[in-house]
DNA sequence: TCCTTATGTTAGTCTAAACTAACTCATTTG
DNA sequence: CAAATGAGTTAGTTTAGACTAACATAAGGA
């Protein structure tokens, strides 16, 4: 199976989580996603198989270098795209939803003027 | 079949084929959409069964109410936010691209506070 | 008239990503 | 110790939405 979009969800999730706890298993990211356990067992063999996250043996689970990349960079995405819709006037937990759809479909040159447009707005 | 978020998309084609032309095919919305002519016949007939067009026997298709409702909410997003990008100094089709994909997954809360926020910009 | 081209359809296949059912195995608890 | 609980896996299924191959039919042109 090759890498798709959802690839970006689990790899923000996994990295969220390690914010939050010491380690991060495949149960957490079921409860984190929603998703059943079968679901989110074979997408992280996926994810591991393409080099995207490393699992031990007590099934901990970390982030590779190309692992982090996505996450991060999606991560910063959700947060910064909500913070503008919060800013806009947006219920929070509605800017966070919406955040997490469209954080995938952004070009960067997008992404980065909204980025660019936030901070000029944090300042004025 | 049931309705999913591409009906939004072939919708809103339909409806944007409409204002450019005298009539609607289904090898229209093949070519605006960049799809092959098996995928759109069929889900041209799944869009009818839900009565969301109608196909004449000339193979004319028009918009139900129920599709046009759809298809001018998208439509209209699809301006709106190109607009906001362009205004922000995105490339003109980098921002139509962009609002294609975002345009489905923006709540309308969210989609309200942008369009606000647009008039806002352009009456300063 | 016959051939070509355009349009549309039918049938079958593929892929990503989800699901349930049923299992293993380890740990905890009465 | 036996039973229950929790975590993870395997196998098989489902769904949306795409695809190709092959065909039908209508219209136009040599």
């Amino acid at each position: 199976m090759k890498i798709q979009q959802s690839a970006e969800d689990y790899l923000e999730s996994i990295l969220f989580l390690s914010k939050h706890h010491e380690h991060v298993r495949s149960i957490d990211v079921v409860r984190h996603l929603g998703l059943s356990k079968p679901s989110v067992s074979v997408y992280l063999k996926n994810l591991k198989q393409n080099n995207y996250i490393e699992i031990d043996d007590k099934g901990y689970i970390t982030l590779t270098t190309a692992g982090f990349d996505i996450a991060n960079k999606i991560y910063e995405r959700h947060e910064i795209l909500a913070s503008i819709f919060i800013a806009l006037g947006v219920n929070k937990e509605t800017a966070y939803d919406d955040a997490c759809r469209i954080e995938h479909d952004l070009s960067d040159e997008t992404f980065d003027a909204l980025k660019k447009y936030m901070y000029k707005m944090i300042n004025q």
